[in-house]
DNA sequence: AATTGTGAATTGATTCACAGCT
DNA sequence: AGCTGTGAATCAATTCACAATT
């Protein structure tokens, strides 16, 4: 009934976008299309909102209010295809092409994060990764045949190959300058790793990973 | 006005803690006490709510109503001391002291984690990481002196040292069964890195730390 | 009988607006 | 004059409750 439109407001940056969808949804959306598929790997047909609801740990009144904002594909008495579910909740978060994504900053954490292949699964693919001085990273840091370019290539290989998403796990001070960069390139999403609170245009979408504060936070919870 | 008691509810487990806080404050306040620490290292000795905020990329008064639940510092007409606030902030987070922290798989993501340094900062300390075969991990991945031990060995670390945190990074189908142990050990808090919904008593908190989820709803916002 | 889909109700978080200090 | 602190208002997200469908 309502339809693609990203209301403005989460916790980071969001200038209003494109669509009518909480961001909070899409975020589960993604984790139901996860659980999914491991129940297609497991050859299941179908499966109900409360048994989806529990895979993905959320109640079954806010996966079907989560599903209502993608369409209606669920059997009443029955439940949801598996397959069709997948295949419409892909539609609806773009693409079931492999997105291209560039990781900038080959440090510790980058090049666990080039290694740690969870995101080709997904469909995203890194198609490079950037640092300022390629010659220090260690062989052993790249996998697949991903390139490793200096930084000053950053801004010409994303225009070039039209990549829209960035990794971004440099350090914190440099973060705001290569944002400023690559947004300027063409960019229009961030993962950004570094626990610096970045400064982009209102198009421009940045997911936080701020791990020191997760870590921080939860210790308030340790008594 | 109110003190230290934690909503139940947020993105991940949470069975009605010890205060009423909102978990987002709660991380956010890790946030803030961030940038107070530049601050403090550029000497700067008073704040107003305006410029924190901007630093913290919040809006001034969710600082101010943020602040409010750890009590009231802030000097009218003048703004907050830097010092006194950071203070403030660390004494409500709980503990100045260091935490002790269990690293669980040193894979890719976790040695990265180890190497990361972010977290001691921060006041954490990775006192020991464990993995089930520890002997094929490198020892490049080791710093500091943090000893590696096999995972038969987690519960009785955890015990004789008090352990009350845990960082999870092992691949997604063993998390549930190394979360039921330390659980059982007597970990409170898990920062959970593996794409796995973990089922843990009410008392205990997992922050979910989904890189592939992130990543996939962000795509989202490319058009 | 089971299970979806969804308005209405509720709960929670954010922002406003302004009184009250310094 | 400037800026904090906060109740009230708003806005967003979640859950309830139940009619509709297979």
């Amino acid at each position: 009934m309502i339809f693609h439109k990203v209301a403005t407001k989460s916790d980071s940056k969001n200038g209003d976008k494109t669509a009518t969808l909480p961001r909070k949804a899409v975020y589960r959306l993604s984790i139901y299309l996860r659980c999914l598929q491991t129940l297609r790997d497991n050859e299941v047909e179908t499966v109900s909102s409360e048994a989806l609801a529990k895979a993905a740990g959320v109640k079954s009144t806010q996966l079907r209010k989560d599903l209502g904002y993608v369409g209606q594909f669920g059997t009443r008495g029955l439940g949801y295809n598996v397959e069709t579910l997948s295949v419409e909740i892909t539609k609806t978060l773009g693409s079931t092409r492999l997105q291209p994504v560039v990781l900038i900053g080959v440090g510790n954490l980058g090049s666990a994060l080039l290694r740690y292949g969870g995101f080709q699964k997904q469909g995203f693919e890194i198609v490079a990764a950037f640092d300022e001085r390629p010659e220090t990273v260690r062989k052993s840091a790249l996998h697949g045949g991903i390139e490793l370019h200096h930084s000053d290539d950053l801004e010409g290989f994303i225009q070039k190959n039209g990549v829209k998403m960035a990794i971004l796990a440099v350090p914190g001070p440099a973060a705001q300058e290569v944002a400023n960069h690559i947004v300027h390139a063409g960019v229009q999403a961030v993962l950004n790793f570094s626990p610096t609170v970045l400064q982009v245009p209102a198009d421009v979408t940045v997911n936080n990973v701020d791990l020191a504060a997760e870590l921080e936070s939860l210790s308030y919870f340790v008594r």
